[in-house]
DNA sequence: AAATTAGTCTCATATATTGAAACTAAGTCT
DNA sequence: AGACTTAGTTTCAATATATGAGACTAATTT
């Protein structure tokens, strides 16, 4: 389960204890840690100490547990700031939720998932910081079937095999293949929709953000709620996500990507 | 100059590595990266290697630098919602942003450096989102101040050397001792002021956020500028903000911290 | 074409990591 | 109480891993 904890290096372990206790969101105690881990006890306790030592933990020595350390919020900031396209992309993402007046989100390609790196709000604006860096699935997702499409063809063969294809409702795709299908036709239309295959009641628009050369970078989406929009009004925005989309492009070339 | 890399361990060397990338803020060349780092080169070489590997770093084939990966975003999501102040904090904070209609920070105090884990602009309320996780010494900021005065005696010692007392302005405490001198006045009213030190033009009143046992959790701070406020002006605020952190203090409690 | 520089690879050596087992501390049960 | 279970920590010899001087290659520069 833990992805890319199959390497060797010491390196690669203590990630894969980090990973365990980012993936559970709360306090956890050394030995929900071992139980999880595939290494022997001595091992990951050596390892969590490493870490603890390195502030990416954090050790409460009353409660005995440990919890991700602030040096983590620390990198991400400038993983943020010159790693994703959010800095480049804010202006742009930010005129477009003022113009159509609900959510939009701005995400990334990592690994097979879908990162969140920039995302606003319609209601509530403030809610919206709490939720960059989240991660999604890709095949049941807006934003992931637009990157997907767009990924280019060897890169999707290994991606598609990635995917767990959890029936999250109805309409989610079970199989890489009418997934397959669904990615062709969006590679056409160059837009793609999620019809409640997320979450049910949540539907969105999403495009892909590419270089002048075709390189994927990133996506796009405007995402709301089957009370206010179906798929058929979801339509109207086709044309200017396209072009906000456009515009990110554009940026992103003149600020070396 | 890499705060915990003295560490013997393989983590600490590639976590140095990453430190390196993170603090240029830019895409690195492999060469940039040797030439600050205290390890040779093929020990470098191996640490970029498995941190590229680990999705820590990312190499731009074409340019051949290094940028953070996206997965340093993804942990700090988690990091951010489980191991700060800032979900448990948010709603008091914006209550006060709205109140004073000032910018408000959060923040956190680690390895004797200010970590902003929440802004709310007034202005712009879109800005915010750019700065989490931000850095800033402690010895000349509002929130570092409110904290370094309720850190406690031994840790306080420990934390007092390993200030910079860089001189940003003619106001910015330059020796340990006189920053010791308004630390103790600061531990008798509760509340600490930054007085342009450091920024000029930018001062600010800040409260420390402590548990119901007195142990420091974190700082909250209003902040504004010369043209609009002076130190006289904030003083109207201690009560609001003595009253906020409060609010926090009893919310964290609440919710084990 | 020669010289310089940047980046990558090799391999014997040194070192850090490993994990079985033993130990301590702290609960649980009878 | 004392015996039993469970959680957390330490030891230490065996071993896998990281190390880095130097060699090599690729790409620039002179």
């Amino acid at each position: 389960m833990n992805k890319a904890a199959e390497a060797g290096g010491t390196v690669g372990k203590a990630l894969s204890v980090l990973d365990i206790v980012a993936q559970h969101g709360k306090p956890l105690k050394f030995n929900e840690i071992l139980e999880e881990s595939d290494y022997p006890k001595p091992t990951v306790f050596r390892l969590a100490q490493t870490l603890v030592n390195q502030n990416l933990l954090n050790f409460n020595k009353e409660a005995g547990t440990y919890t991700l350390g602030v040096r983590l919020i620390t990198l991400a900031h400038a993983a943020w700031k010159t790693a994703s396209l959010a800095p480049i992309a804010r202006q742009h993402v930010l005129d477009l939720a003022q113009n159509v007046k609900e959510a939009v989100h701005l995400a990334q390609l990592d690994n097979g998932q879908v990162i969140f790196v920039d995302k606003i709000l319609s209601t509530n604006q403030y809610e919206t910081l709490a939720r960059i860096g989240e991660v999604a699935p890709a095949y049941c997702t807006g934003v992931g079937k637009a990157m997907l499409a767009f990924i280019g063809s060897k890169r999707l063969e290994i991606t598609l095999k990635q995917q767990s294809y959890h029936a999250y409702t109805d309409n989610t795709h079970t199989s890489p293949e009418t997934l397959y299908v669904e990615l062709k036709e969006i590679q056409k239309s160059g837009i793609a929709f999620d019809r409640e295959e997320h979450e049910k009641g949540i539907i969105s628009i999403a495009a892909p953000i590419c270089t002048e050369d075709g390189t994927l970078i990133g996506a796009l989406s405007i995402a709301t709620s089957t009370s206010r929009h179906d798929i058929k009004s979801l339509k109207m925005f086709k044309s200017i996500i396209e072009k906000t989309a456009q515009k990110i492009s554009t940026d992103a070339a003149a600020w070396q990507f």
